[in-house]
DNA sequence: CTTATATGAATGAACG
DNA sequence: CGTTCATTCATATAAG
Protein backbone atom coordinates (compact mmCIF):
# COMPACT_ATOMS: atom_id res chain seq x y z
CA UNK A 1 0.00 0.00 0.00
CA UNK A 2 2.48 2.69 1.12
CA UNK A 3 4.94 0.93 -1.01
CA UNK A 4 2.85 1.50 -4.23
CA UNK A 5 1.92 4.87 -3.14
CA UNK A 6 5.79 5.27 -3.14
CA UNK A 7 6.41 3.61 -6.53
CA UNK A 8 3.71 5.74 -8.41
CA UNK A 9 5.08 9.40 -6.48
CA UNK A 10 8.77 7.98 -8.10
CA UNK A 11 7.39 7.06 -11.25
CA UNK A 12 6.06 10.75 -11.60
CA UNK A 13 9.26 12.11 -10.80
CA UNK A 14 10.71 10.47 -13.15
CA UNK A 15 8.87 10.81 -15.98
CA UNK A 16 5.87 12.92 -15.77
CA UNK A 17 7.31 15.88 -14.05
CA UNK A 18 11.08 17.24 -14.95
CA UNK A 19 10.13 20.42 -13.17
CA UNK A 20 10.91 18.25 -10.14
CA UNK A 21 14.30 17.56 -11.80
CA UNK A 22 17.74 19.84 -11.90
CA UNK A 23 20.95 19.00 -13.44
CA UNK A 24 24.13 20.86 -11.81
CA UNK A 25 27.82 20.16 -12.25
CA UNK A 26 26.85 16.98 -14.06
CA UNK A 27 24.86 15.62 -11.56
CA UNK A 28 21.00 15.21 -11.37
CA UNK A 29 19.01 16.54 -8.34
CA UNK A 30 15.28 15.44 -7.91
CA UNK A 31 12.88 16.11 -5.22
CA UNK A 32 12.86 13.15 -3.25
CA UNK A 33 10.50 11.33 -0.64
CA UNK A 34 10.11 13.12 2.53
CA UNK A 35 11.62 11.96 5.59
CA UNK A 36 8.34 11.18 6.66
CA UNK A 37 7.78 8.62 3.11
CA UNK A 38 11.07 6.96 3.45
CA UNK A 39 10.90 5.96 7.38
CA UNK A 40 7.62 4.73 6.25
CA UNK A 41 9.72 2.56 3.23
CA UNK A 42 11.77 2.02 5.78
CA UNK A 43 9.38 0.60 7.48
CA UNK A 44 8.29 -1.87 5.15
CA UNK A 45 10.89 -3.01 4.67
CA UNK A 46 11.42 -4.07 8.45
CA UNK A 47 8.38 -5.66 8.94
CA UNK A 48 9.26 -7.93 6.18
CA UNK A 49 11.87 -8.48 7.40
CA UNK A 50 10.49 -9.28 10.98
CA UNK A 51 7.94 -11.25 9.44
CA UNK A 52 10.63 -13.21 7.50
CA UNK A 53 12.65 -14.20 10.33
CA UNK A 54 9.31 -15.24 12.62
CA UNK A 55 8.42 -17.61 9.51
CA UNK A 56 11.84 -18.76 9.37
CA UNK A 57 11.60 -19.86 12.99
CA UNK A 58 8.58 -20.84 13.14
CA UNK A 59 9.13 -23.19 10.00
CA UNK A 60 12.09 -24.44 11.22
CA UNK A 61 10.45 -25.96 14.68
CA UNK A 62 7.42 -26.74 12.85
CA UNK A 63 9.75 -29.07 10.49
CA UNK A 64 11.94 -30.03 12.77
CA UNK A 65 10.87 -33.71 13.41
CA UNK A 66 10.59 -34.07 9.29
CA UNK A 67 12.42 -33.06 6.53
CA UNK A 68 14.37 -29.98 6.89
CA UNK A 69 15.69 -30.84 9.96
CA UNK A 70 19.52 -29.40 10.04
CA UNK A 71 18.69 -27.73 6.49
CA UNK A 72 20.17 -31.41 5.61
CA UNK A 73 17.84 -33.22 2.43
CA UNK A 74 14.92 -34.78 3.95
CA UNK A 75 14.93 -37.85 1.53
CA UNK A 76 17.42 -40.73 1.34
CA UNK A 77 19.39 -39.90 4.36
CA UNK A 78 22.49 -41.56 5.52
CA UNK A 79 22.33 -42.23 9.46
CA UNK A 80 25.46 -42.08 11.22
CA UNK A 81 23.76 -44.90 13.24
CA UNK A 82 25.21 -47.62 10.62
CA UNK A 83 28.71 -47.51 11.84
CA UNK A 84 27.38 -49.81 14.98
CA UNK A 85 26.84 -52.78 13.10
CA UNK A 86 28.50 -51.88 9.45
CA UNK A 87 25.16 -52.13 8.48
CA UNK A 88 23.28 -50.02 5.69
CA UNK A 89 20.01 -50.41 6.19
CA UNK A 90 18.20 -47.86 7.59
CA UNK A 91 17.77 -46.10 4.67
CA UNK A 92 14.56 -44.14 4.90
CA UNK A 93 12.38 -46.02 1.83
CA UNK A 94 8.81 -43.58 2.41
CA UNK A 95 8.99 -40.78 0.33
CA UNK A 96 7.96 -37.16 2.07
CA UNK A 97 6.72 -34.01 0.41
CA UNK A 98 8.11 -31.16 0.92
CA UNK A 99 5.98 -27.94 2.10
CA UNK A 100 6.45 -26.70 -0.97
CA UNK A 101 6.31 -30.37 -3.11
CA UNK A 102 2.70 -30.51 -1.18
CA UNK A 103 1.76 -27.08 -1.51
CA UNK A 104 1.89 -27.62 -5.32
CA UNK A 105 0.18 -30.80 -5.23
CA UNK A 106 -2.64 -29.57 -3.23
CA UNK A 107 -2.89 -26.55 -5.84
CA UNK A 108 -3.02 -29.19 -8.81
CA UNK A 109 -5.45 -31.54 -6.99
CA UNK A 110 -7.61 -28.90 -6.26
CA UNK A 111 -7.55 -26.87 -9.61
CA UNK A 112 -9.85 -28.93 -11.70
CA UNK A 113 -8.56 -32.04 -13.47
CA UNK A 114 -9.05 -34.72 -11.00
CA UNK A 115 -8.08 -37.00 -13.65
CA UNK A 116 -3.94 -36.77 -13.26
CA UNK A 117 -3.18 -38.83 -16.14
CA UNK A 118 0.38 -40.07 -17.37
CA UNK A 119 1.74 -37.09 -18.96
CA UNK A 120 0.35 -34.99 -16.39
CA UNK A 121 2.09 -37.05 -13.66
CA UNK A 122 5.29 -36.59 -15.73
CA UNK A 123 4.60 -32.64 -15.57
CA UNK A 124 3.92 -32.71 -11.87
CA UNK A 125 7.15 -35.11 -11.27
CA UNK A 126 8.81 -32.44 -13.37
CA UNK A 127 7.93 -29.70 -12.08
CA UNK A 128 8.08 -30.81 -8.36
CA UNK A 129 11.60 -32.71 -8.69
CA UNK A 130 12.56 -28.72 -8.58
CA UNK A 131 11.92 -28.94 -4.68
CA UNK A 132 13.24 -32.27 -3.72
CA UNK A 133 13.09 -35.56 -4.93
CA UNK A 134 10.69 -36.95 -6.24
CA UNK A 135 9.53 -39.47 -8.41
CA UNK A 136 6.41 -40.41 -10.51
CA UNK A 137 5.30 -42.88 -8.36
CA UNK A 138 5.41 -40.66 -5.46
CA UNK A 139 2.85 -38.24 -7.55
CA UNK A 140 0.67 -41.09 -8.62
CA UNK A 141 0.51 -42.69 -5.34
CA UNK A 142 -0.17 -39.05 -3.51
CA UNK A 143 -3.25 -38.47 -5.93
CA UNK A 144 -4.55 -42.31 -5.49
CA UNK A 145 -4.41 -41.64 -1.70
CA UNK A 146 -5.45 -37.58 -1.50
CA UNK A 147 -8.37 -38.56 -3.67
CA UNK A 148 -9.55 -42.01 -1.83
CA UNK A 149 -9.22 -40.17 2.06
CA UNK A 150 -11.22 -37.23 0.49
CA UNK A 151 -13.83 -39.46 -0.57
CA UNK A 152 -13.39 -41.53 2.60
CA UNK A 153 -14.30 -38.29 5.09
CA UNK A 154 -17.18 -37.88 2.69
CA UNK A 155 -18.54 -40.99 3.72
CA UNK A 156 -17.60 -41.54 7.32
CA UNK A 157 -19.45 -38.13 7.59
CA UNK A 158 -22.39 -38.73 5.99
CA UNK A 159 -23.11 -42.04 7.62
CA UNK A 160 -22.15 -40.12 11.03
CA UNK A 161 -24.91 -37.86 11.58
CA UNK A 162 -26.96 -41.01 12.01
CA UNK A 163 -26.05 -41.79 15.58
CA UNK A 164 -24.29 -38.66 16.63
CA UNK A 165 -26.48 -36.51 18.82
CA UNK A 166 -24.68 -33.22 18.01
CA UNK A 167 -24.89 -31.62 15.01
CA UNK A 168 -21.31 -31.56 14.48
CA UNK A 169 -19.56 -29.34 11.45
CA UNK A 170 -17.96 -32.74 9.97
CA UNK A 171 -19.32 -31.29 6.29
CA UNK A 172 -16.01 -30.68 5.88
CA UNK A 173 -15.23 -33.83 3.67
CA UNK A 174 -12.00 -32.55 2.22
CA UNK A 175 -11.40 -28.74 2.73
CA UNK A 176 -10.33 -28.10 5.97
CA UNK A 177 -7.00 -28.83 4.67
CA UNK A 178 -6.71 -26.84 2.03
CA UNK A 179 -9.34 -24.54 2.52
CA UNK A 180 -7.49 -21.43 3.64
CA UNK A 181 -4.89 -21.52 0.74
CA UNK A 182 -5.86 -19.57 -2.26
CA UNK A 183 -5.79 -15.88 -0.11
CA UNK A 184 -2.52 -15.38 -1.68
CA UNK A 185 -1.67 -18.72 -2.90
CA UNK A 186 -2.89 -17.47 -6.80
CA UNK A 187 0.38 -15.88 -7.69
CA UNK A 188 3.67 -17.63 -6.73
CA UNK A 189 3.48 -20.95 -8.63
CA UNK A 190 6.28 -22.95 -9.33
CA UNK A 191 8.89 -20.78 -10.86
CA UNK A 192 9.22 -19.65 -7.60
CA UNK A 193 11.53 -22.05 -6.68
CA UNK A 194 12.21 -21.58 -3.39
CA UNK A 195 13.84 -24.76 -1.58
CA UNK A 196 15.87 -24.28 1.24
CA UNK A 197 18.87 -23.24 -0.55
CA UNK A 198 16.97 -20.75 -2.09
CA UNK A 199 15.21 -19.03 0.61
CA UNK A 200 18.62 -19.48 2.37
CA UNK A 201 20.21 -17.34 -0.08
CA UNK A 202 17.97 -14.86 -0.43
CA UNK A 203 17.60 -14.15 3.36
CA UNK A 204 21.58 -14.05 3.38
CA UNK A 205 20.88 -11.92 0.20
CA UNK A 206 18.96 -9.50 2.85
CA UNK A 207 20.44 -10.44 5.72
CA UNK A 208 21.41 -7.99 8.60
CA UNK A 209 19.80 -5.51 6.48
CA UNK A 210 16.96 -4.77 8.79
CA UNK A 211 18.56 -4.64 12.54
CA UNK A 212 19.08 -1.17 12.04
CA UNK A 213 15.44 -0.18 13.05
CA UNK A 214 15.02 -2.33 16.09
CA UNK A 215 14.64 0.83 17.79
CA UNK A 216 11.80 2.09 16.49
CA UNK A 217 8.41 0.89 18.08
CA UNK A 218 6.21 -0.42 15.35
CA UNK A 219 6.50 -3.43 15.99
CA UNK A 220 3.91 -3.71 18.37
CA UNK A 221 5.96 -3.63 21.73
CA UNK B 1 22.87 -5.90 2.86
CA UNK B 2 22.61 -3.65 0.15
CA UNK B 3 19.71 -1.91 2.15
CA UNK B 4 22.03 -1.22 4.60
CA UNK B 5 24.06 0.39 1.66
CA UNK B 6 21.52 2.64 0.68
CA UNK B 7 20.66 3.39 3.71
CA UNK B 8 23.94 4.37 4.64
CA UNK B 9 24.05 6.25 2.22
CA UNK B 10 20.99 8.43 2.71
CA UNK B 11 22.00 9.11 6.05
CA UNK B 12 24.93 10.88 4.30
CA UNK B 13 22.74 12.71 2.52
CA UNK B 14 21.07 13.95 5.32
CA UNK B 15 23.29 14.99 7.57
CA UNK B 16 27.18 14.46 6.74
CA UNK B 17 27.19 15.79 3.32
CA UNK B 18 25.21 19.16 2.89
CA UNK B 19 26.63 19.99 -0.28
CA UNK B 20 24.60 17.64 -2.20
CA UNK B 21 21.63 19.70 -0.81
CA UNK B 22 19.96 22.43 -3.04
CA UNK B 23 17.34 24.77 -1.60
CA UNK B 24 15.20 26.35 -4.45
CA UNK B 25 11.62 27.92 -4.71
CA UNK B 26 11.46 26.55 -1.11
CA UNK B 27 11.62 22.96 -2.19
CA UNK B 28 14.82 20.94 -0.75
CA UNK B 29 16.82 19.04 -3.43
CA UNK B 30 18.67 16.57 -3.29
CA UNK B 31 21.06 13.62 -4.63
CA UNK B 32 19.11 10.55 -4.80
CA UNK B 33 19.99 7.08 -5.61
CA UNK B 34 20.05 6.69 -9.32
CA UNK B 35 17.90 4.18 -10.99
CA UNK B 36 19.97 1.31 -10.42
CA UNK B 37 20.01 1.82 -6.36
CA UNK B 38 16.15 2.08 -6.77
CA UNK B 39 15.43 -1.10 -8.99
CA UNK B 40 17.63 -2.66 -6.15
CA UNK B 41 15.76 -1.60 -3.63
CA UNK B 42 12.84 -2.59 -4.58
CA UNK B 43 13.87 -5.96 -5.65
CA UNK B 44 14.78 -6.16 -2.01
CA UNK B 45 11.26 -5.42 -0.82
CA UNK B 46 10.01 -7.82 -3.74
CA UNK B 47 12.29 -10.69 -2.58
CA UNK B 48 11.02 -10.35 1.28
CA UNK B 49 7.50 -10.09 -0.17
CA UNK B 50 7.94 -13.75 -2.21
CA UNK B 51 9.53 -15.09 0.78
CA UNK B 52 7.01 -14.06 3.20
CA UNK B 53 4.38 -15.10 1.19
CA UNK B 54 5.99 -18.57 0.14
CA UNK B 55 6.64 -19.25 4.02
CA UNK B 56 3.15 -18.31 4.97
CA UNK B 57 2.32 -20.73 2.54
CA UNK B 58 4.89 -23.06 3.81
CA UNK B 59 3.24 -22.42 7.68
CA UNK B 60 -0.29 -22.81 6.95
CA UNK B 61 0.53 -26.14 5.22
CA UNK B 62 2.51 -27.26 8.43
CA UNK B 63 -0.21 -25.89 10.61
CA UNK B 64 -2.93 -27.03 8.90
CA UNK B 65 -2.73 -30.73 10.75
CA UNK B 66 -2.65 -28.75 14.13
CA UNK B 67 -5.18 -26.67 13.64
CA UNK B 68 -7.27 -28.84 11.56
CA UNK B 69 -7.11 -32.02 11.39
CA UNK B 70 -8.80 -33.18 14.65
CA UNK B 71 -11.58 -30.04 13.46
CA UNK B 72 -14.05 -32.26 14.19
CA UNK B 73 -13.02 -34.67 16.52
CA UNK B 74 -15.89 -35.37 19.26
CA UNK B 75 -13.64 -34.79 22.27
CA UNK B 76 -12.90 -31.69 22.24
CA UNK B 77 -12.42 -30.68 26.04
CA UNK B 78 -14.64 -27.56 26.36
CA UNK B 79 -12.86 -27.01 29.65
CA UNK B 80 -11.55 -23.66 29.10
CA UNK B 81 -9.24 -23.83 32.17
CA UNK B 82 -5.97 -22.53 30.36
CA UNK B 83 -2.83 -21.02 32.03
CA UNK B 84 -2.66 -17.55 32.21
CA UNK B 85 -2.45 -15.62 29.39
CA UNK B 86 -5.29 -16.51 27.46
CA UNK B 87 -3.25 -19.27 25.19
CA UNK B 88 -5.26 -20.76 22.16
CA UNK B 89 -7.82 -22.99 22.65
CA UNK B 90 -6.34 -24.92 20.16
CA UNK B 91 -8.92 -27.51 20.19
CA UNK B 92 -6.41 -30.33 19.02
CA UNK B 93 -7.56 -32.88 21.77
CA UNK B 94 -6.91 -36.36 20.61
CA UNK B 95 -9.18 -38.91 21.54
CA UNK B 96 -8.56 -40.77 24.68
CA UNK B 97 -10.93 -44.22 25.52
CA UNK B 98 -12.59 -44.47 28.64
CA UNK B 99 -11.89 -47.73 30.11
CA UNK B 100 -15.29 -49.11 29.31
CA UNK B 101 -14.55 -48.04 26.14
CA UNK B 102 -10.90 -49.89 25.94
CA UNK B 103 -12.72 -53.12 27.09
CA UNK B 104 -14.76 -53.59 24.53
CA UNK B 105 -12.01 -52.50 21.78
CA UNK B 106 -9.96 -54.96 23.11
CA UNK B 107 -12.79 -58.09 24.00
CA UNK B 108 -13.57 -57.36 19.99
CA UNK B 109 -10.09 -57.58 18.48
CA UNK B 110 -9.95 -60.33 20.25
CA UNK B 111 -12.91 -62.20 19.64
CA UNK B 112 -12.25 -63.25 15.82
CA UNK B 113 -12.60 -61.01 13.05
CA UNK B 114 -9.27 -59.52 12.92
CA UNK B 115 -10.46 -57.52 9.85
CA UNK B 116 -13.32 -54.68 11.33
CA UNK B 117 -14.85 -53.92 7.83
CA UNK B 118 -16.84 -50.59 7.71
CA UNK B 119 -19.88 -51.93 8.59
CA UNK B 120 -18.36 -53.56 11.79
CA UNK B 121 -16.62 -50.21 12.62
CA UNK B 122 -20.47 -48.32 12.72
CA UNK B 123 -21.49 -50.63 14.56
CA UNK B 124 -18.61 -50.58 17.14
CA UNK B 125 -18.73 -46.74 17.48
CA UNK B 126 -22.33 -46.85 18.03
CA UNK B 127 -22.33 -48.95 20.63
CA UNK B 128 -19.11 -47.63 22.21
CA UNK B 129 -20.53 -43.55 21.81
CA UNK B 130 -22.71 -44.76 25.12
CA UNK B 131 -19.75 -44.39 26.71
CA UNK B 132 -18.12 -41.58 25.46
CA UNK B 133 -17.79 -39.52 22.99
CA UNK B 134 -16.16 -41.27 19.98
CA UNK B 135 -15.97 -41.26 16.22
CA UNK B 136 -15.75 -43.91 13.25
CA UNK B 137 -11.93 -42.61 13.23
CA UNK B 138 -11.07 -43.47 16.18
CA UNK B 139 -12.30 -46.77 15.85
CA UNK B 140 -10.72 -47.59 12.58
CA UNK B 141 -7.64 -45.49 13.85
CA UNK B 142 -7.69 -47.68 16.97
CA UNK B 143 -7.99 -51.24 15.22
CA UNK B 144 -5.04 -50.14 12.72
CA UNK B 145 -2.61 -49.41 15.51
CA UNK B 146 -4.02 -52.36 17.87
CA UNK B 147 -3.04 -54.78 15.03
CA UNK B 148 0.50 -52.74 13.38
CA UNK B 149 1.37 -53.14 17.13
CA UNK B 150 0.71 -56.28 17.86
CA UNK B 151 2.43 -57.52 15.12
CA UNK B 152 5.65 -55.41 15.66
CA UNK B 153 5.85 -57.10 19.00
CA UNK B 154 5.57 -60.60 18.12
CA UNK B 155 8.38 -59.41 15.05
CA UNK B 156 10.87 -57.77 17.54
CA UNK B 157 10.05 -61.04 20.18
CA UNK B 158 11.13 -63.24 17.07
CA UNK B 159 14.05 -61.37 15.75
CA UNK B 160 15.45 -60.53 19.57
CA UNK B 161 15.41 -64.40 20.06
CA UNK B 162 17.67 -65.50 17.28
CA UNK B 163 20.39 -63.39 16.11
CA UNK B 164 22.84 -62.78 17.88
CA UNK B 165 25.20 -58.78 17.83
CA UNK B 166 27.99 -61.05 15.83
CA UNK B 167 26.15 -62.91 13.02
CA UNK B 168 24.51 -59.57 11.69
CA UNK B 169 22.10 -61.23 9.54
CA UNK B 170 19.68 -58.96 7.95
CA UNK B 171 17.26 -58.32 10.40
CA UNK B 172 14.18 -57.17 8.89
CA UNK B 173 14.43 -53.32 8.66
CA UNK B 174 16.60 -52.30 11.35
CA UNK B 175 15.56 -53.33 14.35
CA UNK B 176 12.73 -50.66 16.23
CA UNK B 177 13.49 -51.45 19.62
CA UNK B 178 16.89 -50.40 19.82
CA UNK B 179 16.68 -47.04 17.96
CA UNK B 180 17.54 -43.93 19.25
CA UNK B 181 16.51 -41.22 17.12
CA UNK B 182 15.03 -38.68 19.69
CA UNK B 183 17.88 -36.73 19.29
CA UNK B 184 15.66 -33.41 17.83
CA UNK B 185 12.03 -34.12 19.44
CA UNK B 186 12.74 -32.65 22.32
CA UNK B 187 13.09 -29.20 21.64
CA UNK B 188 10.58 -27.12 19.23
CA UNK B 189 7.66 -27.83 22.40
CA UNK B 190 6.62 -24.53 24.37
CA UNK B 191 8.68 -22.18 23.07
CA UNK B 192 6.93 -21.52 19.95
CA UNK B 193 5.75 -18.03 21.66
CA UNK B 194 4.52 -16.45 18.27
CA UNK B 195 1.38 -17.43 17.58
CA UNK B 196 -0.90 -15.97 14.29
CA UNK B 197 -2.39 -12.67 15.78
CA UNK B 198 1.08 -10.95 15.35
CA UNK B 199 1.62 -12.11 11.75
CA UNK B 200 -1.73 -11.64 10.77
CA UNK B 201 -1.28 -7.98 11.21
CA UNK B 202 1.83 -7.64 10.33
CA UNK B 203 0.77 -9.25 7.14
CA UNK B 204 -2.38 -7.06 6.83
CA UNK B 205 -0.48 -4.06 7.33
CA UNK B 206 2.06 -4.70 4.02
CA UNK B 207 -0.86 -6.34 1.98
CA UNK B 208 -0.75 -6.20 -1.39
CA UNK B 209 2.27 -4.36 -1.68
CA UNK B 210 4.53 -6.17 -3.69
CA UNK B 211 2.51 -7.42 -7.12
CA UNK B 212 3.78 -4.35 -8.36
CA UNK B 213 7.23 -5.81 -8.85
CA UNK B 214 5.95 -9.17 -10.37
CA UNK B 215 6.79 -8.17 -14.26
CA UNK B 216 10.53 -8.56 -13.16
CA UNK B 217 12.69 -11.51 -13.95
CA UNK B 218 14.74 -11.32 -11.02
CA UNK B 219 13.12 -14.19 -9.52
CA UNK B 220 15.25 -16.63 -11.31
CA UNK B 221 13.24 -17.54 -14.74
C1' DC C 1 11.53 -28.98 34.08
C1' DT C 2 13.46 -32.52 31.14
C1' DT C 3 13.36 -37.10 29.27
C1' DA C 4 11.12 -41.44 28.08
C1' DT C 5 7.22 -44.01 26.80
C1' DA C 6 2.39 -45.01 25.19
C1' DT C 7 -0.69 -44.22 21.78
C1' DG C 8 -4.00 -41.52 18.65
C1' DA C 9 -3.56 -39.85 14.17
C1' DA C 10 -1.55 -39.06 9.47
C1' DT C 11 0.19 -40.88 5.33
C1' DG C 12 3.20 -43.15 1.69
C1' DA C 13 3.06 -47.43 -0.38
C1' DA C 14 1.12 -51.80 -1.55
C1' DC C 15 -2.49 -55.11 -2.35
C1' DG C 16 -6.58 -57.16 -4.97
C1' DC D 1 -10.15 -47.49 -7.20
C1' DG D 2 -11.05 -48.90 -2.60
C1' DT D 3 -8.84 -51.07 1.25
C1' DT D 4 -5.05 -52.40 4.10
C1' DC D 5 -0.34 -52.33 5.82
C1' DA D 6 3.80 -50.19 7.66
C1' DT D 7 5.99 -46.28 9.22
C1' DT D 8 6.13 -41.91 11.12
C1' DC D 9 4.43 -37.78 13.60
C1' DA D 10 2.71 -35.62 17.62
C1' DT D 11 0.92 -35.44 22.12
C1' DA D 12 -0.57 -37.02 26.63
C1' DT D 13 1.24 -39.09 30.49
C1' DA D 14 4.70 -41.05 33.42
C1' DA D 15 9.23 -41.19 35.24
C1' DG D 16 13.69 -39.04 36.64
Amino acid sequence: MMIMEWDQQQQQQQESQPQNQKEENGVMYVKVMTDEQLETLRKQIAVYASICEQLVEMHKNLTAHQDLTGGRLGNLYCDPLMTTGGHKISARQRWTPTAVQLQILERIFHEGTGTPSKQKIKEITSELSQHGQISETNVYNWFQNRRARSKRKQVVAASSNNNAAESEVETEVESPKTKPENLLASQAEQDVCFQNPEISSQLNYLGGSYHIYDQHAWQGE
